[in-house]
DNA sequence: CCGTAATTTGTAAGCGCTTTCATCCGGTGT
DNA sequence: ACACCGGATGAAAGCGCTTACAAATTACGG
């Protein structure tokens, strides 16, 4: 047995010196007396090895503490076992939910889950790309997004890609799209059948897929219904409650007579909450509302929000279903549950005038 | 001992290049005509390198479309550049401003954050620690957690630690507790300033830290004012909505007269005022609600809520550049700005009897 | 007992990058 | 002219791990 026992008095130092290297390959070898092709095999079940061996080199592997260097492991085999995730904000109620489902479906395959947050901002997103690129990633995948259609296809000649929230073929790309126009179709629908005929719509960001497909549903509800479609009652957004407050304001002020707003996400609702709020109406008795993404938190609401739901959580899963499948070199056959409409308290019919 | 044909066998495999592999240094070099280590010097720019040289690299790098693979810098560094993040839940609102604010922080400084969710259980939590250090991470941010302070400064031997919202001291850990005594402490008071004298409180999870730190703040405040404190006012939560509403249907039922609430976070105060609101009770006319934490949202609720703000947006900011300060050797000198009271509409006088 | 096949086990060649160190240059000083 | 010097380059040695291939060991039949 060689003498390895400064090892063991590492305690003894660590008092002024700072973290001594961590174990390697090599030292559990040389402690356990047998070759590092041995200890690898050990680690990863690639070959049979002698039970006496085995026990030798997990007792050093014990001793010593030893964990595998990842990026060693992952430059020799080529792959990192890490995807990459771009979504818009880390911090948004909306992402965090999908970026869950994404962490837990892969943690338990054995991969890990890189986020980074593109910030709505294309440029930023690139930024991301390259830096996930650049760790080699085995794979990313991308909530909505600001790239091009092009640009993602370019990007994944170099990587696999799975796009959710987005509808778009394209080589090595999987899209996993969210019924938006079914689900404010929906939506909207609801709340003619509770007998409102002046139905605001606060819209999100102009060029936004999501909002405009959003829009096209509402349209397509009030046309069904055979409701004249009034511009006026149809203002921006950003997609965030402070958005949904201003929208809510202006429309207010513009003298536009609604009974009803349906909002292109959930944020924007609880702006648009607000403003009814400061503004002295009630939700829903003058005021009736309707959301959508069914944030967690909506049903928290006073009043509970009517949402439309489409399990952003799920929609996390699912594309790291796709993702693995993809990387097994399948094609993944995936699919969303259909969007769903969760009716709450915020709507009711319109008062009697 | 004939290396001969090894030697063959090397060359063979070498030549041998999948075609969508990523270009490598040594591609890099070959195009531009020149040796690995002078591409690696343009790259990192620590060498002077002739012009000449230098614009052939350049041109060769943007005609591959090369980026240094960053496992492979990492090995040869020692060092990965990524600091591990390890929280409670990606999704939670609360967390998620704290990732954003290390996220942002982090990456303005060439380092990249890597989250993962501990799920408010230990042993998940080690899990984490473990795939972390796997990774080699050069530090580890912790926000609270539920690993014991012995084991925290037993990890602390192996990487740089920063645990927030706690307090704790020990080698190689650097600790930005919240002054939650504090917080809790205003918020209190406030509602004895306004008038209120039975004042419930919904506590967190039991051995919590921030439980305990935050009805003790409560008790302090009671204590001031003279107020005898109730046992039967305070009930215990789960941090989250569905516990604000669990605890305050237990309150109302129990028949303990109460005209204000403070809670131990926003979440569950989200969750009180709904349970209010079914009950036919009015915020703030009935009851007066306090929140902690003042999560972004809570600006936007009907009515807005009071709550006590820690910024967790600045926590997370902070744990990045202490982390960044130990990096370089230093003694981090990092303080927090003092908790403050945001008072909105959720509160008011207790209704005259 | 030896030959041969079936099993472990060890050796060493990478994976892509950084960095030390030796080499090669064109000046300089005298 | 010649020894010397400093700056630009390249060769090569790792960083810690996997794995193809060789070597060593064991098992067995003839």
């Amino acid at each position: 047995m060689s003498k390895r026992a400064a090892n063991d008095n590492a305690k003894k130092r660590a008092t002024v010196a700072l973290p001594d290297s961590p174990p390697t390959l090599e030292m559990v070898a040389k402690e356990a007396g047998v070759s590092i092709a041995t200890v690898s095999r050990i680690i990863n079940g690639t070959a049979k090895v002698s039970a006496e061996r085995k026990d030798a080199v997990e007792a050093a592997i014990a001793k010593l503490n030893f964990r595998p260097n990842a990026a060693a492991r992952g430059l020799a085999l080529g792959k990192s076992n890490t995807i990459g995730v771009i979504t818009q904000a880390i911090d948004s109620p909306f992402y965090g939910e999908g970026l869950r489902g994404i962490e837990d479906y892969l943690q338990q395959r054995g991969y890990t889950a890189l986020f980074m947050s593109g910030n709505w901002d294309e440029r930023d997103e690139e930024r991301c790309m390259a830096e996930l690129l650049s760790r080699r990633v085995d794979g990313i995948i991308i909530f909505s997004g600001r790239l091009q259609d092009r640009q993602l296809a370019h990007y994944a000649k170099q990587v696999p890609l799975v796009v959710s929230g987005r509808s778009l073929k394209a080589a090595n790309i999987f899209s996993l799209p969210v019924d938006d126009e079914r689900g404010a179709l929906l939506a909207t629908r609801h709340l003619i059948e509770l007998g409102h005929r002046r139905i605001a719509f606060i819209a999100g960001i102009l060029d936004h897929p999501d909002a405009s497909l959003r829009f096209k549903g509402y349209r397509r509800a009030l046309a069904e219904a055979g409701i004249a479609h009034d511009p006026k009652l149809v203002v921006p957004g950003d997609f965030h409650e402070e958005g949904g407050v201003e929208a809510t304001m202006r429309l207010l002020r513009s003298g536009n007579k609604f009974t009803a707003l349906f909002c292109v996400n959930d944020q924007t609702a609880y702006g648009a909450c607000l403003a009814l709020y400061r503004s002295g109406l009630n939700c829903p008795r003058d005021v009736s509302v309707v959301g959508f993404d069914d944030l967690h938190s909506s049903s928290y609401r006073v009043p509970p929000l009517t949402s439309v739901r489409q399990s952003i959580r799920v929609l996390g899963e699912s594309s790291g279903a796709a993702m693995l499948q993809m990387l097994q070199g399948e094609q993944p056959n995936i699919s969303l549950p259909q969007v769903q409409l969760i009716v709450r308290e915020s709507t009711a019919a319109p008062a009697k005038e």
